[in-house]
DNA sequence: TCGCGGATGAACT
DNA sequence: GTTCATCCGCGAG
């Protein structure tokens, strides 16, 4: 099958009214939409492919033992970044996803790059173009997110935010998530189906 | 393409 | 001291 590449479009602005504040709903309704960030002044953008839903009443979901230092992000209503740092080396973008008080989330584990590939690919050249936001710590890595950018207004911010454009997704694929250690049998990853930009094993990427 | 092992650092128990 | 939602390089098939 021949994977579809979006083309570049023009990126609006979302109205926070408009942005769902239900984990799961808002895990689907992130794919397709447009991650826009800046590296050294220019702007980069890509398309989010590829999510994962975090719910506070699993073990797998950093809010689980509730509010820490850490994770306090992930308590804001929906629509905040809450970013931390993983093995010591990567970090990863979640959104928090419900009213405050709730510490749940969705994380943006894949993009399609859109505008600004050899920005994010400075000092990574080795890695190909398709790959470099294909990961959450790549993801991460190429538009320069860390701990800075924890509590951010996804949609307001104006260094690091969501928007849309005329793009829509035809078909969301569901499997279990990657690379976690408790509650690994919740399907709760979502991705646009036919992607060339998703992580993980091609076995879960299909259907 | 896959599976494996090491690197890595901050938060948490 | 333990945990961890990863990445990279390597070698086998």
């Amino acid at each position: 099958m021949s994977a579809q590449v979006s083309t570049e479009r023009p990126v609006g602005r979302i109205a926070r009214s408009t942005v769902p504040q239900d984990t799961v709903t808002l895990a689907r309704w992130l794919l397709g939409l447009v991650l826009i960030g800046k590296v050294h002044g220019v702007q980069v953008s890509g398309r989010i492919v590829e999510t994962e839903a975090y719910l506070q009443h699993e073990p797998a979901c950093h809010g689980f033992r509730g509010m820490t230092p850490r994770n306090r992000s992930l308590f804001l209503e929906h629509g905040r970044a809450y970013v931390y740092l993983c093995y010591g080396t990567s970090y990863m973008l979640n959104v928090s996803s419900e009213a405050a008080g709730i510490g749940s989330g969705v994380l943006l584990r894949a993009l399609e790059p859109l505008t600004g590939i050899e920005q994010m690919r400075r000092g990574r050249t080795h890695v190909r173009p398709a790959d470099v936001t294909r990961g959450p710590g790549r993801l991460a890595a190429a538009f320069h997110i860390d701990r800075r950018d924890d509590g951010r207004d996804l949609f307001t911010d104006s260094q690091l935010w969501i928007g849309r454009d005329s793009y829509e997704v035809a078909d969301v694929g569901v499997s279990v998530r990657i690379g976690i250690t408790k509650a690994v049998e919740e399907r709760l990853r979502f991705f646009v189906a036919g992607s060339r930009f998703l992580s993980g094993p091609r076995s879960l990427n299909a259907g």
